[in-house]
DNA sequence: ATGAAAGCGCTAACAT
DNA sequence: ATGTTAGCGCTTTCAT
């Protein structure tokens, strides 16, 4: 064992190794490493000798000269948002499972973390990234990592003119669908709450809601869009005061319905486009004692865990998570591994969960 | 820009800085590095050639030489588990702050998982690392990365004879302090819902509990021990049939709380040791329409996000999640610098939030 | 203040 | 089948 006076730490390397086996580094480092060709008793005199020196091989040191760190990068905006959670387990156990590390960076959906991420993995020779990008700004630091070669693909959210691999769902077509059931059950004053930001509701409120499916944020201006395409389907007028952009989190998203429910004429359906705007909707409910779905219908976007033990029981839209999570994985480590082709852009299919947060709204 | 020709990255390195600055690889990194002297001039040189190559220092190189990666690993059961990502959330945060990263690993309680998780970051060479570890079995492979010198902290966990920092709350005495709440409302019948394994259990039902206290699953462990010194102090016999370990999953508690509530004499009052046993609890009130707190009282250990929202809101016991994770990742950043001194025992608070799943028993 | 040169621990030609 | 050797990109003495 080297060193182990100098005060580091008694850490066995291959020399060591190779010496204690009597071979050299070259063949110990075939042995330990499987490639190449060794005599058997050669490699088990090597392995021994490993083991006895509890030898662990330096992964930095080989990814020095492979120049493959085997780690990729995850930047979401939050973790504790049950959409990332879930994606993320997927994109650790497909990861691990071939034999990746996960280094991860949360952003809180600021613009300047996401740089400081991205800039931080690039430093640590990540092999690849998965980026659930910024709603908003700019995207030269994308496009910057892109074009140094790493491969990166993009989860739940698209970036138009970005050459990257996306994975995520149809969200023009699920706000589409959650919003003619809401038609069906004959609610006219349908509301949305997104969880966008205010400059994202600038936006909304156009008139129409004109190019709202070019917006940056796309999952919430494709979620946007396809609820005014029903609306408008439907020959109903947008109504710009129920459409709600007030920022992601649960307090933002308290606030928005208490204002949407202390209009003149309220909503009498909400559509929530992720599980914390329905929790802040449901949250709103009960300080207000609001009862749904006899006065309000709540649907929203995403199985969150607790969506069945509320009251009442949630009705969702729900994303394969953990599934989208998997794909973009493995969509970035085949490229990674060098499959070369135009970028693809995976939509996984939705399931609606029917509970009991639905009810035709209510005569006045 | 080297190497572009030959199909690899067009990465810049040091030399690539240093010859267009005109200077030598020492200078560069010098002046890149902010150590050493360099006159103000050259250093601007050198900073512009960077700037115009776009370098990117090599991490991993420097870590080669330098002996630290700046990396931390941190080894959970399950990142799903609202403890664990809340405290991850503070390990992320603190660990980025002071210039780390973080190395993440799932291990769903399984101890061969523990195991390569552990092998794989020390391969990595993490500077430390922050384990919760798997509640029984062999601990060699944390005895033995200590050994080696790489600093680790346990994480809610206290594991018997490891001479590692822990951080966590006092089990115990929250317990304790759980059980005299549900006492003081009456109730007699409390069952316990712990989440264990099966192993655990039959520890748990040894006459009086005895020798829970030192159980391997030290979570478990100190709650159970806490649980029983309420109840002995308060003159109860502990009833074996109360004491549920039947894995840390949803659907486990699901059956585990049916069963308790299908017993001839169902407990008024149960104490879930964590918010998934909670949830499971009041999934399984809900399907066989069981009325809460008026035919059973729940107390949950963790403060989830859903737990305001559910039938009923729920009353808990809450550990500080986020601070736990920053307190064990400061414990480590400072061993990590050569902090020296005994292994400490972090106890953070609880604090006790009253809603409303709590009654009085009924009279039967 | 700056440069030359020796590694960090490993892999990968190229020899033998 | 095995050894020799030259790096990977960086930091760090030791000279100058």
């Amino acid at each position: 064992m080297r060193r182990l006076d100098d005060g580091s730490r008694g850490v066995a390397t291959l020399p060591d190794v190779a010496e204690r086996a009597g071979v050299s580094t070259a063949t110990a480092a075939r042995a330990l490493g499987g490639y190449g060709s060794v005599r058997e008793t050669t490699r088990q005199r090597v392995l021994d000798a490993a083991e006895a020196l509890g030898y662990r091989a330096n992964v930095l040191a080989r990814s020095m000269v492979t120049g493959s760190s085997h780690t990729i990068g995850v930047v979401i905006s939050d973790i504790e948002n049950p959409f990332f959670r879930k994606s993320l387990r997927g994109i650790t156990d497909t990861a691990r499972s071939r034999g990746f590390e996960v280094l991860l960076a949360n952003t809180d959906e600021e613009l300047e973390k996401e740089r400081s991420a991205v800039s931080l993995l690039e430093e640590r020779r990540v092999d690849g990234l998965v980026i659930c990008p910024a709603d908003a700004g700019d995207r030269k630091h994308l496009r910057e990592v892109i074009a140094a070669g790493t491969p990166v693909v993009l989860l739940d959210r698209r970036v138009a003119g970005l050459a990257a691999d996306t994975v995520g769902i149809d969200n023009r077509k699920a706000a589409r669908l959650a919003t003619e059931r809401l038609l069906a059950l004959g609610h006219k004053r349908i509301a949305i709450v997104t969880g966008g930001t205010p400059e994202i509701r600038e936006r909304l409120v156009r008139p129409d809601m004109k190019g709202v499916e070019r917006l940056s944020a796309t999952t919430v201006g494709s979620r946007a869009a396809g609820y005014r395409d029903a609306m408008t389907a439907a020959g109903l007028t947008l109504r710009p005061e129920y459409l709600s952009a007030n920022g992601f989190r649960r307090e933002d998203a308290v606030d928005e319905v208490c204002r949407l429910m202390d209009l003149a004429e309220p909503p009498t359906a909400i559509l929530a486009f992720d599980s914390i705007q329905s929790l802040g909707a449901l949250q709103c409910f009960r300080e207000r004692g609001i009862r749904c779905p006899e006065e309000v219908s709540l649907l929203g976007f995403d199985d969150a865990e607790w969506a069945d033990v509320v009251e009442p029981p949630l009705t969702v839209v729900t994303q394969p998570m953990y599934e989208i999570g998997v794909a973009a994985c493995e969509r970035l480590l085949d490229r990674i591994s060098g499959e070369q082709r135009s970028p693809v852009h995976d939509r996984l299919p939705t399931v609606f969960i029917e509970r009991s947060s639905l009810a035709p709204p209510a005569r006045s």
